[in-house]
DNA sequence: TGGGGTTAT
DNA sequence: ATAACCC
């Protein structure tokens, strides 16, 4: 075993050879597709350029890690390995291992319902995140090296687009090379590999791309998991859950009719979500083939035209969604609930727990947050969707203390968030909480060379011109200060 | 029903 | 600031 050398990829430009329409009109779809998987305007992201006009067919890959926390919880508790292990947040048990599935534990089951279930069943308490947190983005830097495109969706979840990677390797091959190609894993519905299909062929190297993240990532981190490789997100999503654990497919494109139509109801579409699915539902739509033959007039009414285009097209397995590089994280949140928080000092006394776990993070990360956010769930039976927030803007003098252990930056702060809470909160009258977070956000990378520098934050300003002829600049919008 | 995240409006 | 989506 040699190494490949999988080197960086470059601004190579592997465009032309004009390709088949992606999807064959297989499977009877009544509705008329389009040309599949085009995508327009050319969307130019981190050199995924597609030249305007060319048909393009990308190569997706979708990670999915194996019960990500409590395979994170062996790695940390060895001794556990082999047990029916459950992770616990509150009452619930957030994920568990196959040992507690095999004995009939499931995924967001109460501890109640588990250990009834499964008495030998071992829990360990996953409310800190930190080290999930920590592993997640290890995963996610791991795939970066394999292609840039990496978008990160929850902790455990990372899809990559190697439509590049597959190009270099296809230029690669010498055309007698071709006979030793093999799909690495499962092709959906055992499907037969054509290789002189050259979707065929890019699928079936990316099946190998796949199959070396796995390894790479079992390798290095100890973590399982299965993967999805198809030519775009919606169908490798899909098609990395075909078979379970530590494990994977791919999808030629004569099966993604099948693929799609294996669905049994439309909430099991990725993107279509409670609220959508109910809607749909009341418009008589529950299957996946109710929503490829509904109007698209109507249902562009009842969803606005936006959700409507978008979804309809997941239900013929079209979705032009690109792989958007996640980067470093938006804003950084702690939380936590109970059963009942009702005083001032109460909620202060959180308030600061959850402050002072974000500052720690927030110093790690070296940006700064400008806004600052509280958020409560007051107490209802009304289940979901109760959640209230309020945010401001963070003083410029506080941001200059954060990274600075020497000033006491908890005291503004907690004052912030305790004047966002009376905002919120009538503290005059009871009040029942069940929930308070915190988080940060709008974060800034500190001002380090030119570039992150004064002018970063400065915009030319074409109104005035100085007399000596230098450009001015005009302050741009909210909080800066000199 | 946890403790996170994202984008769109 | 909320609403939808994802895990």
């Amino acid at each position: 075993e040699e190494e490949e050398d999988e080197d960086e990829e470059e601004e190579d430009e592997e465009e032309d050879t004009m390709d088949p329409p992606l999807l064959g009109a297989a499977g009877g779809a009544p509705s008329a597709t389009g040309p599949v998987e085009t995508v327009g305007p050319a969307p130019s992201v981190h050199g995924q350029v597609v030249p305007a006009g060319s048909s393009s067919y990308r190569v997706i890959v979708h990670v999915d890690l194996d019960c990500f926390y409590a395979q994170v919880e062996m790695i940390s508790h060895p001794e556990l390995k082999g047990k029916p292990l459950g992770v616990q947040q509150k009452y619930l048990v957030v994920t568990c291992n196959y040992e507690a599935r095999k004995l009939g534990v499931k995924k967001l089951m109460s501890v109640r319902d588990a250990k009834e279930k499964c008495p030998q069943l071992v829990l360990v308490n996953g409310e800190d995140l930190t080290r999930y947190r920590e592993i997640s983005y290890k995963v996610t830097e791991l795939l970066e090296e394999f292609s840039p495109v990496v978008e990160r969706l929850g902790f455990d979840e990372n899809f990559v687009d190697i439509t590049q990677t597959v190009e270099k390797r296809l230029h690669q091959l010498q055309s007698d090379d071709y006979s030793v190609l093999a799909v690495s894993g499962h092709v959906y519905n055992n499907q037969s590999v054509n290789l002189n299909d050259v979707l065929h062929v890019r699928l079936l190297i990316g099946s190998q791309i796949a199959a070396e993240m796995r390894e790479a990532i079992f390798n290095q981190l100890g973590l399982t998991g299965c993967a999805g490789v198809a030519s775009n997100k919606l169908l490798s999503k899909l098609v990395s859950g075909t078979f379970k654990p530590n494990q994977q497919t791919v999808l030629m494109p004569e099966s993604c009719q099948d693929l799609i139509g294996s669905l049994d109801h439309i909430k099991q579409m990725p993107g279509i979500g409670y609220k959508t699915t109910k809607r749909l539902e009341s418009l008589g739509i529950s299957s996946v083939h109710d929503l490829q033959t509904f109007s698209p007039e109507i249902l562009e009414k009842e969803l606005g035209i936006s959700v409507a285009q978008r979804i309809q097209k997941f239900s013929f397995g079209e979705d032009n969604s690109p792989v958007t590089p996640s980067g470093p994280p938006q804003s950084f949140s702690e939380e936590d609930s109970f059963k009942k928080c009702s005083s001032e000092v109460e909620a202060k006394k959180k308030i600061e727990e959850l402050l002072a776990s974000l500052l720690n993070r927030v110093c790690k990360d070296g940006r700064k947050p400008h806004t600052i956010r509280l958020i409560i769930r007051r107490f209802s039976s009304d289940r979901y969707f109760n959640r209230e927030s309020r945010q401001c803007p963070i003083p410029s003098h506080v941001i200059q203390k954060l990274g600075t252990g020497n000033y006491d930056v908890m005291t503004p702060m907690v004052d912030i968030l305790m004047k966002l809470f009376r905002n919120m909160v009538n503290v005059k009258m009871p009040f029942h909480l069940t929930l308070l977070s915190v988080c940060f956000s709008n974060l800034k990378s500190l001002p380090t060379s030119k570039k992150g520098s004064i002018e970063f934050y400065l915009t030319p300003s074409s109104s005035t011109t100085s007399h000596s002829g230098k450009r001015t600049y005009k302050m741009k919008d909210t909080h800066m200060e000199e």
